[in-house]
Parts: C-alpha cells; structure tokens; sequence
DNA sequence: CGGTATCCGAAAGGATACTG
DNA sequence: CAGTATCCTTTCGGATACCG
C-alpha cells in the first residue's frame, strides 16, 4: 500500500512559489507530485494541499482530467470513494516538474539577490 | 550582426499557448527566446511579439530585469536607444524553455485527443 | 465523503492615447 | 524610439455555506 502524504509536504513558505514557473494551474504540478506514488483520493490531496478549497482542488482536478493528465475513478460504494491517479501523459510531466524543481533550487539564490540588488538601486 | 527578428517567430495559433506551461508571465519564455541570439531593442521585440501592448511588454522586461533574468542598458543617445540582453541567469532558462517546448510538441496530439474524448462524454 | 453554489477581491493583461 | 498614463475586462483563486 501506499503511505499516506504529510501535511509537510509543501513548505507553506516553499521557495518555489517565488520562482518563475507554472505548469497548469496553481495547483497542477502539486497534484501531480502528490498523485507520483500511486491513486489518492480526494480528501487525502487535500492534507498537503493544506489551504487549497473544495472548489478549488475540484476544478484542478476536472481541468487535469479534461487534459487526460489524471483518471478519475469513482467506486460504486457508500459512503464514496473517488480515486484520482496519473495516466501516462500525466506521468510524462514528472520529468519536467523535476526540471523545473531543480532549476529553482539551483538558481533561487541568484533570483533574490536580484531582487534585492534592484530593489537597493533603485 | 544579429539577424532580425521574424513577425513570424512564433505561431499565432502557436500549439504552447494550449499546453499547460507557464515560465513568469504571459511573455516571458518567448523574450528569453527572442533574446537568445543576442541584445535586442525594445522595438525589435515588438515585432515578433505581434499583439504585446508597449505597456504589458515593458512591465514584462522591467519584472524580468528585477529577477536578474536580463540586463537593460540605455545608450545615451538621441534618438534614444535601449538594449536588452540575456544574463547568465536568463541564459539558464533556455534549456528549461527547451524540454517545456519539446514537451508540447511531443504531447499536444495526446492532450486534444484527451480534450476531444472529454467533450464528447459528457 | 466528495463534492457544488454563490459571492467576492485581487491581479493580469489589453485598448487607447499621450510624452520626453 | 522607448516608453508612461488611464481605464477597463477577464480570469483566477479564495471564503463561506450547503448538498446527495
């Protein structure tokens, strides 16, 4: 089985969100991070994804499902039971979102001492 | 000398404006490709970016100077004359520019389909 | 549990006109 | 030439409350 996801998953101060890139919505590449090791549910996205809202989390979803970057599953049960998981497509977008990931950690430095290089100067 | 800038450099029905990548702003992945050959003038990017409004395309440089991403300088001459030119850190971008570019060319089919599919069951 | 409905504020981007 | 100034529309995301 698949271990559950931390609340800590995403740095509520995470470098990234300064950084200059986007993939999808706001949401998107977390999901996709979130959905890398196996199905999740909706409730269960939404532990890492602390501050994200129902509406939200749920427009992401169908905009990635619309994409075909996730499937959705919804068992026939009661109470429901929704899985979302990667499709191949989605999958392929790992790569990218690892790229990206490290170009922010490898160049977030540089960035803020920018910022703080115009800021001074100006 | 650099060659000029094409009005065609990038596709009005360009395939990327569908994908789910976003590098800064709306513009700034297709400033760091226009400036991938060297400085260029304010009104030289105009061209290739055929819709940007002066005020949009401005904010654009100003934010992406902020973050170290390029270098303005302003020769003191009359008619004025300014150039804009990539940093190391800008230049940096390129590679990322390129799998988010390689990316969509190798998955937009995959993503229509997906899109078509979704429309036509519900 | 897995959402939807409604309302709202902020921000991005564009249209148009003007300037040193 | 290289921008700035105003105004305006659209879009995104969040707050809150409710539903099958």
């Amino acid at each position: 089985m698949t271990a559950s996801l931390s609340p800590d998953m995403f740095d509520a101060a995470c470098p990234t969100t300064v950084m200059p890139f986007q993939i999808g919505d706001k949401w998107t590449a977390m999901v996709v991070l979130c959905l890398e090791g196996g199905p999740r549910r909706f409730t269960e996205l939404r532990v890492p994804l602390r501050t994200v809202t129902p509406k939200v989390l749920s427009a992401t979803l169908r905009s990635m499902e619309r994409d075909g970057l996730i499937t959705r599953f919804a068992y026939d049960e009661n109470p429901p039971r929704v899985e979302y998981a990667l499709t191949p497509l989605g999958r392929s977008l790992l790569t990218l979102v690892a790229a990206a990931r490290t170009w922010c950690t490898d160049h977030l430095d540089d960035l803020l001492e920018a910022r703080a290089a115009f800021a001074a100067r100006d």
